[in-house]
DNA sequence: TTGAAAGCGCTAACAA
DNA sequence: TTGTTAGCGCTTTCAA
């Protein structure tokens, strides 16, 4: 059925004109009707929504972008896809974005400074109804084209300085890193390692000021590594810092692969986990419930991080006059695990209750 | 500099008139200069190009997209992001294709039979040259619109079964499976327990069959469990085949979630892996060398299906005539680690060789 | 509220 | 080899 009308066109998809001439109609009616841009009278409009049905007429969103300025894609740049963040992150965009009728370009950077610039520009010709953006780092070399653009841009995770202009959403780094650090600290460690990939982040930094301000709050001592983003040189150098007379008990990795490269370079240094030195990692798998000893991490709400940023984009996309700039922080949860113990021999001060974390979801909107 | 030239046009960004009238040539020289579909004149060309670059002139894809046939944008169709595989599927897809000034619309199905035709027929209305894409299930409720689309499509990882007109990349299977229970069986392994998510999924089916016939061939016995593909239950569903009379002495999880799954099993029941149970999975990741025991695993070449895929899309994209379907399948490689050992109590048979791997890198043409 | 007509920016015909 | 013309399929004036 409605293959006599569909074999009419000779394999040609239907087009308005199609529709239009089937419901008796002129082709701006039938935009009308589709779009709801402007009222059509019940009737005709019921002709043209019966004629689309027995067509099986699919408006075509190139011709629809080209001659509109309202489109309903989405332009997404991350670093890499092989990052699970960066994953569930384009995942939980794409979700929303689908739901809401949008479409996703992604494209990724590679974490290459050179590669950024071309990503987005090449994102920004498809003229994108907006742009969700994680820069590579504080240089941030895609930011003049992007202004040029003048699309509404949000930065997701990695917020460099000097970008108050521009929306932002991230999670609460300082605020999630004291929170781990305080509860390490109150656990009786006084020599903790920080291991950060490199303070060229925002995000990485804002992470080891946290650990450093419950440091410091604490009389205690701060150890701080840069130790890059690959997985090998990373272990070798925590190693490095694990092997000296003084090591650290406690370890806060601000990465997934640096967690990983901690427990790499504890087995290695032959430290076990936690007697020996405990372990925290920012960004939770489903592998650290399954580890032995589970590892203790900080869950940043990716979902929500996505929510905010693609309704931050569709209010810009549809706002009339330019909206002030919005800065969202979310809280994290952390996910407390056997990696978290009290520190090895004297165990000095601490109270020793067991190792709940105290409810902190919520947001905070800076 | 070559701001008065911006200027001129008030904000508006140029076109190929604009760069033809700069150059002095015709819209249609500009196109052949740009494409290089058509033969110009050196210096014709040199003026193109010239004028090109001091306006500042970007073509916009999506004129060009909808006048010509020609398009240079794939559909990617993958059940979710959160899966690790899937994901660097992508991003590895992006990557050649960037490199081929191709983009990529990516769309997931979320693993729902439901969604995976909405987000093709979403995906088809963009018009891509091609569509890379992974069904939910044998189902492959998307198929009637793949196939009245008439647009390229490359089937990668699972191919249901019927679809042997379709072009298809995805792993060798049965012989992966093979290599890796073989070795089990060498080890003097005589009850071997296969998870699978759903036997609905032709890949799962097929290392299954891979599983069966090297237990088969050894006169061994195989224990298969139909999982399911949450990791909670499945880890039960593993418990309870453990806490048998007469438990496997070692498994093959045939997924990521269900290494995972067995695991926590192995734990909860407490077995001590590899000397209790040997276990092994499929889809190697960073995490499985670090575990203590590190995890054996069979290691999917992710870039070579994903070079394949669109390597294939491509040409079939610019192929005069219609070309016969193509059906890769690759071979893996078995990262062997710590948790493979021989089975605990009386060890039967088998030679004592160390446990490497037979390389078996290769291709493998169906 | 509706229709006719004019493009959006580009490339494919066709003619020169 | 080059320019002219037409039109991809849609939305948006503008006039009715």
């Amino acid at each position: 059925m409605a293959d006599d009308e569909r074999t009419r066109g000779a394999g040609r998809r239907p087009t308005v004109r199609d529709v239009a001439r089937a419901a008796a109609v002129s082709p701006a009616t039938v935009s009308n009707v589709l779009t709801g841009r402007r009222a059509v009278a019940p009737e005709r409009a019921a002709r043209v929504l019966a004629a689309v049905e027995r067509l099986g007429y699919r408006p075509d969103p190139l011709a629809a972008n080209l001659r509109s300025t309202r489109r309903a894609v989405l332009g997404v740049l991350v670093p890499e896809l092989a990052n699970p963040f960066f994953a569930e992150l384009v995942e939980a965009l794409e979700r929303r974005a689908r739901a809401a009728g949008w479409r996703l370009l992604v494209a990724t950077s590679g974490e290459d400074r050179a590669e950024e610039p071309r990503a987005i520009e090449e994102l920004v010709t498809w003229r994108p109804a907006g742009l969700v953006l994680v820069p590579v780092d504080d240089s941030f070399p895609a930011r003049p084209i992007v202004e040029r653009s003048g699309l509404p841009c949000v930065l997701v995770d990695r917020v460099p300085p000097g970008c108050e202009a521009f929306d932002s959403v991230a999670i609460d780094n300082p605020g999630a890193a004291r929170a781990a650090t305080a509860r390490l600290l109150e656990l009786g460690h006084r020599r903790i390692l920080a291991v950060a990939s490199t303070l060229a982040i925002a995000n990485m930094r804002e992470r080891v000021e946290g650990v450093a301000a419950a440091v410091t709050a604490a009389g205690a001592r701060l150890d701080l590594l840069e130790a890059g983003a690959e997985a090998e040189p990373a272990a070798a150098a925590i190693a490095g810092k694990l092997d000296r007379s003084d090591p650290p008990t406690a370890i806060v990795a601000l990465t997934t692969t640096l967690t990983l490269a901690a427990l790499r370079a504890l087995a290695e240094t032959g430290r076990r986990v936690p007697a020996d030195c405990a372990l925290l990692g920012f960004d939770d798998h489903a592998w650290m419930q399954v580890a032995r000893p589970a590892i203790a991490a900080v869950r940043q709400p990716i979902g929500e991080l996505a929510r905010l940023a693609f309704d931050r984009l569709r209010l810009r996309a549809g706002a009339e006059q330019p909206l002030p700039p919005c800065r969202v922080r979310l809280a994290c949860d952390i996910a407390w695990r056997e990696s978290i113990a009290g520190p090895p021999a004297p165990a000095p001060t601490g109270p020793s209750e067991s190792p709940a974390a105290p409810p902190n979801r919520g947001r905070l909107n800076v």
